[in-house]
DNA sequence: ATAAACTTTCAATAATTATTGAAAGTTTAA
DNA sequence: TTAAACTTTCAATAATTATTGAAAGTTTAT
């Protein structure tokens, strides 16, 4: 395999990967894009190397920067923009981790703590509400803590131990 | 908040975050349906609760217990087919953990290998594909392996002791 | 001040994904 | 064996989501 054909199979997969981190695909392929790039792209680069629409890119760039994973570089004598994404992994994993958890996840964890903060009339049926709901709010209140401070101390100690423990 | 409110505004909820899990609102809402349902429900039972058509349910149905959280039961003296979802969360969390990472997360980390390995011809933008998919491959690993390794052994020690370190 | 270079916005359209409903298929009881 | 009770399939349709492209907006150089 060469390198175009690499980096194409690398941008297209990380593409279709982008639901799974909640992004859509050309917002993902940007991204991709830039992460393998040696130097800041303008929106003209990008627009031609993913083949999509000035607007298109324009919007999902936006995404992007609200995101915090992509910036804008100013590079001088140019009139253009120019734009890089965290290079990091660690980085990008912790940004993500904390946008989906506020975005996604913690609306839902306040949902479920409504809903299962109702008065308990008697019913079974609203006794198993309450306790499905509990059950559900505890976990992936634990769950996203667990995420979070993993992914902001991945570097540390407890996690390389832990990394040991369960392998 | 009453009974019916709470049970609508969950059954939404929880089809909203479908998307978070990899699955559709439809297949979402059915599980959370029977999740906090005191009995198993049957196909028409659903299709009234959800007003959802019965090729939808059958099909959704179907995909729930293709990712195993759905069973049927059999209740005897009855013609019908009615169905149970798994109840306990942790085990929830489990099943669908296993199935994201075999769905996704494993194809993902299969091309990112791939793509890392291409033979580096010297050039600036080779080792920067090399580089960054390679980081990229370990982290997704790692992620994967961890996250099954936590929900698999959630109520051991190491994960009791580990909420207790990073909380 | 103005015009060229560039970016953003957004209504229209395309692409994708979910849903319906009725016909075909299956199982069970008598 | 047959007919009623039930489930599945799938082509058609609806709903949702992504993308385009051109007009409007902004910035910069002169």
């Amino acid at each position: 395999m060469e390198y175009k054909e690499a980096k194409e199979k690398f941008i297209s997969t990380w593409g279709s990967l982008g639901t799974l981190w909640g992004i859509n695909k050309a917002m993902a392929q940007i991204q991709a894009l830039l992460f393998i790039s040696t130097k800041p792209l303008s929106m003209e680069d990008i627009m031609d190397e993913l083949k999509i629409s000035r607007g298109n890119t324009s919007m999902n760039l936006r995404q992007l920067m609200d995101w915090g994973i992509v910036t804008k570089e100013l590079i001088p004598g140019e009139r253009k923009e120019f734009f890089t994404t965290e290079k990091d992994v660690q980085e990008l994993a912790r940004i993500i981790a904390k946008e989906r958890s506020r975005r996604e996840i913690q609306p839902v964890v306040k949902i479920l703590k409504e809903v299962s903060s109702i008065k308990d009339d008697g019913t079974e049926k609203t006794k198993e509400l309450i306790k499905q709901t509990k059950a559900l709010h505890d976990l992936t209140e634990t769950a996203d803590i667990m995420l979070n401070k993993i992914v902001n101390q991945q570097q540390n100690w407890i996690t390389k131990s832990l990394i040991k423990l369960i392998k």
